[in-house]
DNA sequence: ATGAAAGCGCTAACAA
DNA sequence: TTGTTAGCGCTTTCAT
C-alpha cells in the first residue's frame, strides 16, 4: 500500500538548492527541501502538489517567531497584543494553513480520537449506539474511530490492543462476552479511560446501559394488565450480563405476578431472526398449549418469533402477545408494530462520555431506565378475532 | 494484565543499576523525570501510573542504540542479526513495551486512518456501508474515523475540514447533496486522496456505487413479468444524483417496456417511512385507477408504500406490487418481503477503498451491478385471490 | 509581549 | 550490522 511511484518524477520534486521552493526554508543554500506529505497515495489522486505550510512558514511570511503564531493560532492568546494576533491569523489564512493535527497529538499527547469497540456493527441496535455516541463525540468536538469485532472475543482483543496504545483518549467498549472479555478490557482500561455502554464485564470499569430489571417489570407489568397468564422467554445465546439479568429478572416478576414461565419455555437461540423462528417453532411443537406472550429479549427475536407465530397461522395479538426489548427502528415498521422497552441510547451514550471526559465522575455500574412502548404486538385491535 | 500496579511491584521492572525510577532516564541526578501521560483524565480512570517505556528506554536495556531497537521492532527487520533483533524484541515484550503511534504517525506522515462521512448514521443503508467499509479497513491495518453530516451540507464541511488537514490518509465519503456538497469535497479531495461512495458529485474524485440503471431495468423487467402495466415510482427528496439518474432510468424503461408511468404518479418525498405513505396516500385519493405496483428507489420507502397500502386494504402484493431498491436487512423481515435490488456494499466498499490505498488505479465513476432479490411483494402468493 | 530552544517518540539517512 | 543524528510540526517553558 505504501506508494508506486518512481522518486523524483513529479511536478514538485525539484530537488536541491537555489530558486525557487515556494514554502521551503529560508533560502539557503544545501538546505533541504520539504517533501509534499501524501505522496505516498500519488498514484490516486496527486493531492497537494504544493507542500501545505506549516507552522513556521507563517511565522516568517508574518515576521514572527514560531512561538508567537503558535499563540496567535492557539487559544492561549492571553499574553498576545491583539493586533499582532490579528495579524498572523491573517496571514496564516491567506496561506491556507492549517495546524497539523498529529504534530499537535505528540507534543499534547492527546488525540481528540474516541475508539468504540461494539460486537457486531452489523447488529442494528448497535448501529444505533454508535450513532448515538458519534453525537456526543461531536459536541464535544471529538472524533469517533469505530471498530467491529465481529463478535469475537479474539478479534476484540485485538482492536483493543490496537486501540489502547496511544491512537485514542478514550475507549467505549460493549464487551463481546460477559468474562472472556474481562482481560482485554482490563488491559485496555489499564492504558486509557475506558467505559463501558449497554454491557459489562465484572471490572472496576464504570459501565453505563439501561436498567434491566426495570425493563423486565414494565413489560411484564403491562403483559399482566393484558390478561397474560402464562409466558415463554426468547432469550439470546453468547451470554452477556444483561440477557441474564434479564432472565432473572422475569423469573422474579413472573413469579411475583403469578404468571407461569416454564423452565423449559425459557430458549435461548442467537441472534438471529431466523433462529428465533425455530426456536418458537419448537417450543410451539413441544407443548401443546401455547403460552399467551413470549417476552422476547431484544426487538430481533420478537421479529423472529412474530414471524414464526404467523407463519403456523398463530395471530399476533390476537392469541399471542409477543414484545421485545431495545425499540430499533424496525420495531415501528415491523406489521404488527411491535411492543417493546425503549433504550434511552441518547442517554446511555450521553453519560457514557461525560463519565470519559471527567465531566461526571460518578463510577461503578449505572443503570438508566426505559419506557415502554405500547405497540400493535400486544394491543388488542378493536374488532379482533382473539380469545 | 499488563500493569496498573504500584511501581517497583511486579516481578519483570527490575531497573539495571541504581535504586528508584523505574524507566526513566540513565539515573544523572538532576534528569527530569517523565511524567505519565494521560494525566488530563486522571479523574476517570488515573491509569498508567508508571510512564509508558518509550524506544530509548527498550534500547537502554537491551544494550543497543534506539536505531536498532527500531529496526528490531518494526519491519525493516532485513538489515538485522537475528538474535539481535529477537533479544530486543524479548526485551520490549518484557518492559511492556508498545509504539507510541502518534510519534509513528509524525514521522511517516501517514496515520493509518481512514475517515468516512455519511449523510446519515442513522440511515439502515448507510449504517451498512459503514459496516461494510470498516471490514475492508480492517483486513487492511486501518482504522475507520466516523463522522455523521446529519444531512447537513454545512456540517458536511465542517467535518471535511477538520479530516483533511492530516487526521487521515484517505477519505471516503457519500455526498449529502447533488450539487451543495461539490464545493468542500473538491477541496478535502485536494488536500488527501478521497472516494465517493454510494453516489458522487460531479467532480473529478473516484466514485464506487451501484449500477443504476441497470438496477432499474432489472426491477422493471421483473415487474413486466408479473403483468404490471401501469407503476407509480417513489422517489426521495434530498436530490442526489442516484435519484434522478434511477427516475430518468425508470422513464426511459418503462416507455421502452409500454409500462404506463405517468408523470403525476412521479412522487417525492423525503427519507421517513411516514412521509412515504403520506405520498402513497396522496396518489390513491387522486387516481380513481391504482397503479399495478409501486416502483420504490429505496426499501424505506417501499417499506412506508406497502404500510400504507394495506392500511388502505389493497393487497401487496395481490393487488398492488410493490419493489425496493437496496435491499437493506429489513426488507427480509417485513411482511410481505420486500422484493429488492440488491446492492453489492462489500464490493462497492472494497473496490472503493482499493482506489484509495492505490491497489486499483481505476478512475472516474464506476457501477457495479446489483442484483435482483424476488420476494413476496412482487410474488403471486399461490391461491391468491388475484388482481 | 515576544523569541529562543527544548523536546513529544519515532524512523531513516548517513556514517562507521 | 549497528550507532549517531536529524528532523516530522507543534506547544511551552524560560529568558528577554
Amino acid at each position: 500500500m505504501e506508494n508506486g511511484h518512481p522518486p523524483g518524477a513529479s511536478t514538485d520534486g525539484d530537488e536541491g538548492t537555489s530558486p525557487p521552493t515556494v514554502l521551503s526554508g529560508t533560502g539557503e543554500i544545501g538546505e533541504p527541501v520539504r517533501t509534499a506529505q501524501g505522496a505516498t497515495y500519488t498514484r490516486t489522486m496527486t493531492p497537494e502538489p504544493t507542500p501545505r505550510p506549516r507552522l513556521v512558514d507563517v511565522a516568517r511570511e508574518a515576521g514572527v517567531s514560531v512561538a508567537t503564531a503558535s499563540r496567535a493560532l492557539g487559544k492561549g492568546s492571553e499574553l498576545i497584543r491583539a493586533d499582532t494576533r490579528d495579524h498572523v491569523r491573517q496571514v496564516a489564512r491567506r496561506l491556507g494553513y492549517r495546524v497539523n493535527p498529529v504534530a499537535r497529538s505528540l507534543r499534547l499527547s492527546t488525540t481528540g480520537h474516541i475508539g468504540m469497540v461494539v460486537p457486531s456493527i452489523g447488529n442494528p441496535f448497535f448501529m444505533e449506539l454508535v450513532a448515538q455516541v458519534e453525537h456526543c463525540l461531536a459536541e464535544r468536538g471529538l472524533n469517533l474511530l469505530l471498530a467491529d469485532a465481529r463478535m469475537s472475543v479474539a478479534h476484540e482483543d485485538h482492536l483493543l490492543r490496537s486501540l489502547e496504545s496511544g491512537a485514542v483518549d478514550g475507549l467505549v467498549v460493549a464487551p463481546c462476552h460477559e468474562t472472556y472479555s474481562t482481560p482485554a478490557l482490563e488491559r485496555a482500561a489499564a492504558h486509557v479511560p475506558t467505559v463501558q455502554l449497554d454491557r459489562g464485564v465484572q471490572l472496576d470499569v464504570p459501565m453505563v446501559g439501561v436498567d434491566d430489571p426495570h425493563g423486565i417489570r414494565t413489560l411484564l407489568d403491562h403483559l399482566a394488565e393484558r390478561g397474560v397468564e402464562r409466558i415463554a422467554l426468547l432469550s439470546n445465546t453468547g451470554s452477556n450480563v444483561s440477557s441474564v439479568t434479564r432472565v432473572r429478572a422475569a423469573r422474579a416478576v413472573a413469579e411475583e405476578l403469578g404468571m407461569r414461565l416454564d423452565p423449559d419455555d425459557i430458549i435461548e437461540c442467537s441472534f438471529s431472526v431466523d433462529e428465533a423462528g425455530a426456536a418458537v417453532n419448537r417450543v410451539l411443537d413441544r407443548s401443546g398449549a401455547v403460552p399467551d406472550a413470549f417476552l422476547c429479549l431484544n426487538d430481533l427475536l420478537a421479529i423472529g418469533a412474530i414471524t414464526a407465530l404467523r407463519g403456523r397461522g398463530i395471530a399476533v395479538p390476537e392469541r399471542v402477545q409477543v414484545t421485545g426489548f431495545d425499540d430499533i427502528q424496525f420495531a415501528a415498521l415491523m406489521r404488527p408494530t411491535i411492543t417493546t422497552l425503549h433504550q434511552p441510547l441518547d442517554a446511555i451514550a450521553d453519560r457514557g462520555v461525560s463519565i470519559l471526559m471527567g465531566d461526571d465522575d460518578s463510577t461503578g455500574r449505572i443503570h438508566i431506565e426505559g419506557t415502554l412502548v405500547e405497540r400493535e404486538s400486544t394491543r388488542r385491535r378493536p374488532g379482533a378475532v382473539g380469545e
